[in-house]
DNA sequence: AAGTGGTCTAGACCACCGG
DNA sequence: CGGTGGTCTAGACCACTTC
């Protein structure tokens, strides 16, 4: 007896300190809380400065915490249900949904995207910019590709780029018959475009979200959403479940 | 003239550094080839193996590439689509799923858990572990809690702890009259227990899917499943639309 | 100007895998 | 055993926000 437990498996000092930093987060901190910085918060746990900050990003990843640069590390709040799976037959668009049109232009997809559509690598499509905002923060920056055949009554267009221009390709979906939908998420960082509508760095990590929409039998137009994945919680509401509300 | 772009706006080198790794992925590389080593690549691009890593990390994050101690870099294979959206109306374990029981137990759910069953912090619940496995590589691990109360014929379990049991507490779940599900896909870090589940370290991204099992007008189960956020694609089929696979 | 988080360096040692 | 990625250090400077 005497030595109880040999070290046997070290625990990464990273590690453990997120522990001990997670627990004090519940105990001992308020939501929007400033931290004490990273250089005092290394002195006091008698590591360098990497290793704390290595803590800091798992909880940031994990939604406990939230950094900006200049200014600090503060609590955040418990991250925020989005709906994603609303309306299983609605263009986007259509309801008074949260999306804000941003802008519309002509532009060749993303590879995977054109696959996605049938479309040939080289070919050009309507790329309309959204904004989702809930509770006044931005969570999420979409762009929609809609394949000019989709909408030929937009073949010869002349409102500006904008988001009047924006608005005019999603009231032409709404013409379509929507026969269904299907969706993807994977993990992704943000591209510099998306953070800034976002109001993050470069690079964050983002829930990628990628929307079929099918009409006429065929792939109408592809939805790419990009949601922050540090504050947000994505929903998925199953046919007539959200009624037990109570 | 001469200076064409004075560099207002310097972008980080493991930025740049990640972009360019990216094109010479898709260019220069087959699925499955092993990089050179950090310290080689690091050497070679002139920059140090901390900032080098910033980069890989990001791919990584990313799922283009896979990294494994002693091992080496190795570039990732496209991520796999596992489906998580199937039967609406489906108890976990019905059909022939990917579903595999390990082991069963009782146990206190996380706060979060017992906030959605409705159940006081301290009271026990069935703990039901399961491994998905896909295309021979485990992708996600699963904890299904099951409220005493769902399953009053389980009452004087005398099973041993084991897949048995697992079994036998999905199978009495089949005997109730499931009234819907609702899901949820947020950003977390892997615990000790489920990494070494999907032969990661801990800390590992992943996708944590909750679902909540609706039947009797109440909560009657809750699943937390946490997928490989570096090797999996979640996709949701809204109704119907896969028949369209053509 | 002062203080914050973000980037970067050049080293060191450790844990793990393979031959 | 040698080689790999994983952890950790003690510094430095930069970009940004706030006062």
């Amino acid at each position: 007896m005497g030595t109880t437990q040999l070290e046997t498996v070290p625990e990464p000092k990273y590690w453990h300190l997120k522990t001990v930093l997670s627990n004090a987060l519940d105990s001992e901190f308020a939501v929007g809380e400033i931290l004490p910085n990273e250089r005092d918060l290394a002195a006091r746990f008698g590591v360098a400065r990497a290793t704390l900050r290595q803590a800091l990003e798992q909880l940031e990843l994990e939604g406990r915490l939230q950094r900006r640069r200049g200014v600090g590390t503060t609590v955040a709040p418990p991250r925020v249900g989005v709906a994603v799976g609303e309306a299983p037959h609605a263009w986007p668009g259509s309801g008074g949904d949260a999306w804000q049109p941003v802008d519309s232009s002509l532009r060749r997809p993303p590879a995977a995207v054109a696959r996605l559509l049938g479309l040939p690598a080289d070919e050009e499509a309507h790329a309309v910019r959204r904004t989702r905002v809930t509770h006044g923060q931005p969570v999420a920056a979409e762009v929609l590709y809609v394949p000019v055949a989709t909408v030929p009554a937009l073949a010869a267009l002349d409102t500006p780029p904008g988001p009047a221009r924006a608005r005019a390709v999603l009231h032409e979906l709404q013409r379509l018959e929507l026969a269904g939908q299907d969706r993807s998420v994977e993990l992704g960082s943000a591209p510099a475009d998306d953070a800034k509508q976002l109001d993050r760095l470069p690079g964050a990590p983002v829930l990628v979200v990628t929307t079929r929409f099918v009409a006429d039998g065929r792939t109408a137009a592809v939805a790419v959403a990009t949601y922050r994945a540090d504050t947000c919680r994505l929903t998925f509401d199953d046919n007539g479940v959200e009624l037990l509300a109570s």
